[in-house]
DNA sequence: TGTAGTCTTTACCAATCGGTCAATTTTTTA
DNA sequence: TAAAAAATTGACCGATTGGTAAAGACTACA
């Protein structure tokens, strides 16, 4: 009796919802990432979206369950490159491809980096639960840095820090994006920045991480 | 004649008004960090100071007056730790510096980082011209780095991407402050995540810019 | 101490916010 | 094709937004 009428959640879900819903999470997103969840208004989803606002409502509940959609979505994908760092590879290649797929991520889903970066910048409230898992999933791989280092394949540094130095370099590509292109200018800047990028850290990694 | 009654910005101000004008600035610091420009509210930042809103705005014309300020006197100290970069200096040890400051910088004033970080991420709306300064000092340290590098003082690598690593490493320990604590957990977390910080990036930077 | 100028507050405004409702239109299905 | 179901809309709600008007309270200084 409670869940018939509103949310068509829990019903089997029909070609329009299932297009209308992805129209309404890209519109969502695009808006999301730019001001963040408070700073974001549903009549600019919806307008986004091209549609009405109580068109959009017919698909969401409210503000709050689209956002959390856009969360769980990008945290699935976010980790995959960190997940896919292979224990029985060689220690700086693997650091290395750990990089590369990062800065391809920066490239391909700026949005969703942003979307990211918001919930962090705002202190994370609405995922304190898969901040969690996110902590749980880098313990692991520091165990995996760690029996590098003891091996004497890896620089000896702290295993934390060297992840933190990674997100923090491949994520301002997107994140910071404004201020990389203002900065290269008109001139310096282009597609080519994330090759540019690329190189410098294969570099500095490489030989910064040399045990 | 126009100017009278509403803003007291033109006449010399009272040692009420500079007090007040302190403790909003402060306060609004503190709201804009969190939410952004558009996620923050006046009566928000008018509770965190202590005053009615109709009071806040007796001193500040409206709420982009406020921003820009903070803005403005972010920007002014931001960038000093980049010029105090010295050409006739050690190429690695001055970089070694750079970094150390800026990771000060991120500990010791996490909040004007967020705020510059949430008007980074919005696109940078209202700090466009601000850009086109922070574009001629980068251009004028990127030179230096070049003769540094062309001396055989330090690795040739892209000079612009090199400092954009080092300020997204060092700024994300404030920006992203929420997630490294979350990371590092209880027991690991503490105001020693700073020195284990700069101690990982100065090995980093040092071999990896090796020439 | 009086008063001019400064400061603060209450009450209020129009616009926008997240969200609901009821009625209508479109699509699916029997 | 007709009825049932799904989708869409305009009108609307109370709360909150940025900001104002005007009157009262406080301060500095003659």
């Amino acid at each position: 009796m409670p869940d018939e009428p509103a949310a068509p959640a829990k019903r089997k879900r029909t070609r329009i919802q299932r297009e209308k819903e992805e129209i309404i999470l890209e519109a969502a997103l695009e808006v999301f990432a730019l001001y963040g969840f408070r700073g974001s208004t549903i009549d600019q989803v919806a307008e986004q979206a091209g549609m009405s606002k109580p068109n959009l409502l017919y698909y969401f509940p409210n503000k709050e369950a689209i956002h959390r959609v856009l969360i769980d979505r990008l945290l699935d994908t976010w980790l995959d490159p960190l997940r896919e760092m292979n224990p029985q590879g060689d220690p700086r290649s693997e650091i290395r491809s750990y990089i590369r797929r990062k800065l391809e991520m920066a490239r391909d889903y700026p949005r969703e980096s942003k979307l990211f970066a918001n919930e962090i910048l705002q202190g994370a409230p609405r995922i304190q639960e898969e901040l969690q898992d996110l902590r749980m999933l880098v313990d692991e791989k520091v165990e995996v840095l760690r029996g590098w280092m003891r091996e004497g394949k890896l620089a000896r540094v702290d295993p934390y820090h060297l992840i933190f130095s990674i997100w923090a370099v491949t994520q301002h590509y997107a994140d910071f994006d404004t201020q990389v292109r203002a900065v290269l200018g008109p001139r310096r800047d282009g597609p080519g920045r994330f090759e540019d990028a690329a190189r410098y850290l294969d570099r500095l990694f490489t030989e910064g991480l040399k045990p």
